[in-house]
DNA sequence: CCAACCACCTAACAGGTGTTAGTTAGGATT
DNA sequence: AATCCTAACTAACACCTGTTAGGTGGTTGG
């Protein structure tokens, strides 16, 4: 019944905090305050423990930045896919994009700070720790980039539309977002369906002929 | 005539790299590396010089990049000025977004290192050093601001649009272009059709009634 | 009751960091 | 020729970093 953490052993010595209560704060402090500025022994004086005993967990402070890059993906996809997935078979085009945006855009504003700390640490990590997270990244990408064929193949998008190019937008677009986003002026919905029209239908004051 | 470096010295001693030129170098290595990469011996080696030499044309590591990050602004905010003043009076809102568009992908992503090193490194920088670049940034969005209030008020964008947020999606779709932008695969004045294609008309094939 | 084990702790390491103080070589000015 | 100024240099400081080795206590299966 419990989520994750308490498998067999009823509480350990007082408070444990374990390899999963490590990732979730270390996973908050990196969205908070970007790759560069938290280091070992902060995430461990955050967690209650000292900076040697994270190495129980893991190998080394790169492994735990791949482990919270490679869950943000996750969290993300199965948010993604879950949610299309759900949509009646006779869903139109459009619906389905904005349950997509939606569905990105709650993951990221609102749900996991692992995806909030992908998009902010992703950029700032090294070559190594970036590719480790490539092949959870490119299952994502590949997601969308066959969302939006499926589309264009059913004539709902524009035929010259590169649909790999125009996830690059879309989800650049929507990352974006992190920095500036308020939950105190509007919520996730609201804005996911702002980005849903500009997309589909652009800002310009149609003039009908 | 010269620029700015040689003003009143021909050559000093052999090879003086000055305070321009580590600017340059740093704001180089910002845009390569990110911030929590580029220590202040890695810009000297760069420039030649020794790590204690910067101080004596910068007070501390943070003055560099208040410096790097202020001009980033300059040159984008008068490139995209002067490209928008250059139209007749008589320009339609449509070519008055995509020169703007343009202008602002050019400094980006052809003409300056300290554009892309602000873009790449703000959201990596101390809260003092971001409040610092605060006051240029905030003049280059209300100039955009200013341009978009226009365009609405003349009837060319849809009534509903909210400028301020508009600005935001718009500039940040436009920044995360810095991540994946690769000039072997189309330049960036094509990348800047592509975006003003989609914020103004959108993506959806058009169902004439 | 005892051994095993899990999750932690202590203490130290080598190396990198921004920053400071004092010094120096050489061209320009007087 | 004497002086000044520019743009460097050297050497050291206090601090922070990831990482390692070995030790400890409390819980649990046999």
């Amino acid at each position: 019944m419990a989520n994750t953490s308490a498998s067999r052993v009823s509480e350990t010595s007082r408070r444990a905090v374990g390899r999963d209560g490590v990732l979730d704060i270390a996973a908050r402090l990196f969205r908070e305050q970007g790759y560069g500025s938290v280091s070992l022994r902060k995430i461990a004086e955050t967690a209650g423990i000292k900076a040697g005993s994270i190495y129980y967990h893991f190998g080394s402070r790169d492994e735990i930045v791949v482990a919270v890059l490679d869950k943000g993906i996750q969290v993300v996809h199965d948010s993604m896919r879950q949610a299309v997935s759900a949509l009646p078979e006779s869903t139109g085009a459009e619906t389905i994009l904005r349950t997509a945006v939606q569905a990105h855009l709650r993951a990221l504003l609102d749900l996991s700070d692992y995806t909030s700390a992908n998009v902010r640490i992703f950029g700032q990590v090294p070559q190594s720790v970036r590719d480790a997270n490539l092949p959870t990244r490119r299952a994502y990408e590949a997601e969308w980039d066959s969302l939006l064929s499926r589309l264009r193949d059913d004539g709902a998008l524009k035929r010259d539309v590169d649909t790999a190019r125009l996830r690059l937008m879309l989800i650049g677009a929507l990352n974006a977002t992190l920095d500036w986003f308020d939950p105190d002026r509007g919520s996730a919905e609201a804005l996911a369906r702002t980005y849903a029209d500009v997309f589909l239908n652009g800002i310009l004051e149609r003039q009908d002929t």
